[in-house]
DNA sequence: CGCGTTTTTGAAGCCCCTCAAGTGTAGTGG
DNA sequence: CCACTACACTTGAGGGGCTTCAAAAACGCG
């Protein structure tokens, strides 16, 4: 009812483009020219940034908008003891929030998962922006707010499952995100995620990660193997997992794009 | 350095009508008595919500903004299986986000856990002061993004530390966030809580809750009887826990305030 | 005082961790 | 092309932390 209407639709492979901050956007707000363009341009000169890199550290104070174009990055907090624990996984499209503007300084540290292209996109200009564009400021709310949903979900999946079920959870999680922004074809999903990264993103370790990958996978229900999840059976998986995608906020017309 | 500054100290006590929520403001940016006239007026006609009753629940079409005035309140999701995850403790000057303007529907509910006041901002009321007084948008945003950082230090808890960890973290977490709205007075602060309560936001049983209470009493370091939690040595608890508060981002201010 | 709820304590069990060794698999240099 | 290395994955055995089940004690409230 809230959510700004009118979308155009986009896939990855659609837009001129294939910018996926745009895909995202335009999957919920209705986009003018103008603001694609705006976008588009606020979006040049993306670097390319090798696996397992900082892109921004906890105490840095706080600067410009990054945001992911491709690859898989994640937000992750360390502890004296040396664990971590991944707070978040982040996909093409998605940004670090707005504490850039608002707070003074990273609560957690920003890295990549595989190699990534990314954007960055001045303090100045967001600001610019988020003034001048309603659309655009209403959109990164909402993606803020989103994203502010997911870590509930997380946290519910780390408080109150157990290890298959937080298993089944988060892989129905990103094999949704990813449907949503084009990133999955044939039931398949690119995802180069060590078992310890999923360990330390679910509250296991990676042995025992490997296990329940094995459980799930002897029940047919999904393979990760060789970079990519394969995902044999999204609707017995999510009941598995207790999941339910609507925390995800995402048009229902993202949705029935993974029957092939 | 971002965070807007000259802010003017008040406490629940000196602020001559005590709302919470302005002293929660008022602590990080400096309001004009304008703006505090116009959150005032905004507050008007509080109600008295006895304990245990919902106030805003998961599905619920989204629509005014609510502030607890007084008692705790908190934020929960139910699972299928009956258990459920509170995903925050919500405090005198705490409010349920701005979902309330941007999504579609609530995703979690909303529910007091002690007889509360509430006010309630009409939609059209929150909109109308963001609006033209960029001031109140930004301390807002601010609200939020802390509430982000609070979300992922309870992530942290979840899935990297062990019990007595937890409740040590969350102990301290809730002190200091008490202390910082004028709820401390001789290291003692209200917390009417149940164990069962404490073991849904920190993923154990109540049993087990009742166990690593009596570890953290018998180390002298606190004690949690009869809905007050007196805090007998809070850095050697925060040691205990790993706890580091400047996820809060408290104006430091806040802080010497414990030392009574 | 009596009743319901919460807290407390005990005993047994399971889930996940720890430690450890063996098996790929990709990249490097001979 | 094949050692060699480094790292991730896999599987097994044993242990510990938290849960579950159960019952008694304490508390709060009419």
């Amino acid at each position: 009812m809230n959510r700004p209407s009118g979308r155009t639709r986009f896939r990855l492979d659609e837009v001129g483009s294939p910018n996926a901050l745009i895909v995202k956007i335009a999957n919920v707000a209705a986009l003018s020219p103008v603001e694609i363009d705006l976008l588009e341009h606020a979006c040049d000169h993306p670097r390319e940034v090798p696996a397992h890199q900082d892109l921004l550290r906890e105490g840095d104070e706080t600067g410009s908008l990054i945001v992911i174009l491709r690859g898989l990055a994640c937000r992750y907090k360390m502890l004296p003891e040396g664990t971590r624990q991944i707070t978040e996984f982040l996909m093409p499209g998605d940004c670090c929030h707005m504490h850039i503007i608002v707070l003074d300084a990273m609560d957690d540290t920003m890295a990549t998962l595989t190699p990534c292209r990314v954007a960055t996109i001045p303090r100045a200009r967001v600001e610019e922006l988020v003034a001048t564009r309603p659309v655009l400021a209403r959109s990164l709310s909402w993606a803020q707010l989103v994203n502010q949903d997911i870590l509930k979900a997380w946290m519910v999946n780390l408080g109150r499952r157990n290890s298959v079920q937080r298993v089944a959870h988060l892989m129905c999680e990103l094999y949704v995100r990813g449907n949503a922004v084009g990133l999955v074809a044939d039931k398949r999903l690119p995802l180069d995620v060590s078992h310890a990264e999923l360990g330390d993103a679910l509250g296991l370790t990676a042995v025992h990660v490997c296990r329940v990958l094995r459980k799930l996978r002897l029940a047919g229900l999904m393979q990760l193997r060789a970079g990519t999840l394969t995902m044999h059976d999204l609707p017995a998986l999510a009941d598995v997992a207790g999941f339910d995608g609507s925390y995800l906020h995402l048009a229902a017309a993202t949705e029935d794009q993974h029957s092939v």
